[in-house]
DNA sequence: ACAAGCAGCTGGTCAAAATT
DNA sequence: AATTTTGACCAGCTGCTTGT
């Protein structure tokens, strides 16, 4: 099964298994008011059935505005939020990418991708694991950057748990790309190695000596 | 005091209508 | 065509009234 899929999957029993906690939380707090179905149900616009059908969990699709509504009436207050779990789906320009950057690689040393932190119940990864002799390199890849601190501290902390003495910032080379590394001057002395040079020394199978951003 | 009858309320099911 | 939502209907429960 390709990953996107799993990922579908993990987010459908994940919805599945919310709507069913809700439902549950509703029917506590429904009874604790002291409503009837019929009653919640006409204060909020629905059927006492669609009452029914959300405390037993059984309407996979409950709006979350719906929800709001339920809970806002039972003196509750609904709380969305998103958290990190796990690798995101990569497009096919990420994985292009990466094969980029792969093919500039010496065959001598190990290119490992999609390397999942060695942490029990940690659902990260990294992007591309590259083990020499002697030194590791973590490589990060991004298409499009938005937030470059925020990865920043993201890639410090798989460094950090990984082990990796080096770590690459492998962008997509683009007009955009460029400029938000430009306007963060810090960058230079976090990632002191230049691109050539990096590249250069992982052609070669050695190690780059340093951290480095590079545009492929 | 107690049993029987009744009304009202509740939650569940199902066919049909509405929506996507 | 598939899914969602609705209203009608049903069975079970509870509380009140009435007759014995």
């Amino acid at each position: 099964m390709p990953t996107h899929d799993r990922a579908i999957h993990r987010g459908q029993r994940r919805g599945r298994l919310l709507v069913q906690r809700v439902g549950a939380e509703f029917l506590v707090g429904r009874l604790a008011a002291g409503l009837s179905q019929r009653a919640l149900g006409h204060m909020v616009g629905v059927s006492h059935t669609m009452i029914g059908r959300i405390e037993r969990g059984e309407t996979p699709s409950l709006s979350i505005e719906l929800a709001a509504k339920i809970a806002a009436v039972l003196g509750l207050e609904l709380s969305v939020g998103l958290h990190p779990a796990g690798p995101p789906v990569r497009d096919r320009a990420h994985l292009a990418l990466i094969e980029r950057m792969h093919s500039r690689v010496s065959p001598a040393i190990r290119w490992r991708t999609e390397v999942a932190i060695p942490i029990a119940g940690d659902p990260r990864s990294a992007d591309v694991v590259i083990t020499g002799t002697g030194f590791g390199v973590l490589v990060e890849a991004e298409t499009r950057l938005f937030d470059v601190q925020a990865l920043e501290r993201r890639i410090g902390a798989k460094q950090r748990d990984l082990g990796l003495e080096r770590v690459v910032l492998l962008l997509a080379d683009t007009a955009t790309n460029r400029r938000a590394v430009a306007r963060i001057p810090e960058l230079a002395r976090r990632f002191p190695v230049s691109a050539r040079a990096c590249l250069h020394a992982l052609a070669l199978g050695r190690d780059p000596g340093g951290d480095a951003i590079v545009f492929l």
